[in-house]
DNA sequence: TGCATCATCCAAAGCGGTTTGAATTGATTC
DNA sequence: GAATCAATTCAAACCGCTTTGGATGATGCA
């Protein structure tokens, strides 16, 4: 059943029964309830393709996954993030497209997506110091919002974002005032800009308070649970050993968790940690008590935001450039306590 | 820069240009040398949208996340499988579009896809008993192909599994072999397919032996840490405890050792655990030695191979019936060990 | 030489919608 | 009674490609 057939079964002209559909002005009343009735009745659903042809929109949003190539990790916040935006376009009747793309290819996949006319926009995952996904998806003019920030990028650009910095600060200063001294990093790949972030607020906070930080207390890794056993696993071994941890994710967290277990300890009495939960709904923090004290961010309400604000970028170009900075709840758990005394 | 300016600029008419872009005989080998030539220079690509329309085929593939109502839970494979199914579609220029949909929508979702012509074909996730999508599907004829299996679905349907009957039976025997006659199973929800086929090769190796399951020692839920850890935690406090447990996923095997641990016993020691480990990439089961025993598939591998069987069922739709069957690898990893004596 | 064949290219008709510009009608105004 | 106008409707162009059904010469063969 198409427009054509439908109009013929009406003796209506397409037009008037496109426009009847499409809520257009100049169609009798009369007339459009006779054309919506008709639709119902046939099941007529208009052919996307076409649509798509005549208006010159896509009415799809891409999302590039870059699977590196060399740690084939896909980043596991991402089935949340989708969720949440995938509510998003299905309400506004969006089709999200995903590209799983070798991250050398990145560059490439944006400009393809922009000539072949796939989608009308894009959301940036995983943004790096200066990343020049930034600039390139500026130049071929293919709208965007970043989930994350790229320090060191100049010009303004839409973005969604964590406050990281004030996150690990607000954590670092918990475990402070526990009578925490020697705190230990364990942070994400360093290249990535959250995780810088994050550092720097680890750091201010203890400057703040006149300590001087430990190189060998921050690590910086895959955020797996092999990373997080490991880097607890080399800290405990230390002949001074921290007896606080921050962990860049539940997942690494675990691993730590698992360390300290391993050496015969006890979280949340010999050691505390602090993890970041992004609120995954696979990996729950608990249910009423949190298992871990953590800085929360929900990552789904984000995919949610960063959905809305690309589709308002994509229908109204003119705007500002919308920029939108979440903060973390701190969530006390079981697994941090007051410093043990030496 | 589109087919018909290029064709302009060459002196050809838009036909020639098309054939000879897409590979057809009939053009002169020297000319589409020159047109494949522009093409490159003026850096034309085809637009999709016009592609799609005169076609007739979307050249894209839906995946349908049914997001649960009451659980609002996002399936954690997801991620892998999909890494894997869109490296297969970006190797064939077709597009990936998900859709979240509320699990109750899902068959107006499909219906759509269907007559809106957005897709050409659909991967369908997590079957269940008698799954309602299979019939569906096979009614309004769009292709299709289950990453899992429906028991109770009569007539044949494409589908990519693993064997998890033989899987769960296997690591039960092995558990048997060390002397464990008190094993707990921690399944997965069972109205899920995957989740009955396990509890039947549990049950399976258990009556061969001569052993009567006990139901007190068989639970089933989400597949979560939380979960987990509350299943092993009341498990074990019984007056009779499992001196061994079967967990569903890595991560409700993570919750048991929880339990484990939080009783003051030790996995691998005291008590066994093995696990089916899905091989994602972000929670890997160890690097060299593996942290816990393991039924292992890879859930990438399976996104590829399902793509695979998707594009081949869409390019040629008279063939056969696909399906095939993936045996779990058993890995055996630091957590089980003999059944301690009483 | 005449005719069939082949290689090469093109005009035009789709694909199924949207949108522009114009036609028709009845009511209103002068 | 003619002109104006608003309310409806429609024919046709268009979006950018693919594909059908020729057209045009050159070549092969009797």
């Amino acid at each position: 059943m198409n427009l054509k057939e439908l109009a013929l079964i009406l003796g209506l002209s397409p037009t008037t029964v496109s426009r009847a559909l499409n809520g257009y002005p100049e169609v009798n009343e009369a007339t459009r309830e006779r054309v919506v009735a008709a639709a119902k009745r046939h099941n007529y659903r208009p052919n996307t393709r076409a649509i798509r042809l005549a208006t010159g929109r896509a009415m799809a949003v891409g999302h590039v996954i870059p699977v590196a190539t060399r740690h084939e990790i896909v980043n596991p916040i991402f089935a949340d993030f989708i969720a949440g935006a995938g509510e998003t376009y299905s309400r506004n009747d969006y089709d999200m497209v995903l590209s799983v793309v070798p991250d050398a290819d990145e560059a490439t996949t944006y400009r393809a997506l922009r000539s072949k006319g796939n989608v009308d926009g894009v959301i940036l995952h995983g943004p790096r110091l200066n990343d020049p996904r930034i600039p390139l998806l500026h130049e071929i003019g293919l709208p965007f919002v970043v989930h994350g920030r790229s320090t060191g990028t100049e010009t303004p650009y839409p973005w969604v974002d964590v406050n990281n910095r004030r996150a690990f600060q607000r954590a670092t200063e918990f475990l402070l005032d526990l009578g925490h001294r020697r705190i230990a990093l364990v942070n994400g790949l360093e290249f990535m800009d959250f995780a810088v972030r994050r550092r720097t607020g680890y750091l201010d906070a203890l400057a703040a308070r006149g300590i001087i930080a430990d190189p060998a207390l921050m690590t910086s890794g895959e955020m797996t649970e092999i990373a997080g056993h490991r880097a607890g696993l080399q800290m405990l071994a230390r002949p001074d050993p921290p007896t606080a941890f921050l962990a860049a994710s539940m997942i690494s967290g675990m691993g730590v968790r698992r360390a300290i277990e391993e050496k015969g300890l006890v979280m949340g009495r010999d050691i505390s940690v602090i993890i970041h939960d992004d609120d995954l709904s696979y990996m729950k923090n608990g249910e009423d008590v949190p298992i871990f004290t953590a800085t929360r961010s929900s990552v789904r309400e984000a995919g949610r935001i960063a959905a809305e604000m690309l589709l308002d970028l994509i229908n109204r170009p003119d705007g500002q450039v919308p920029q939108r900075l979440l903060e973390a709840d701190l969530i006390i758990g079981q697994s941090t306590g007051p410093a043990p005394r030496q």
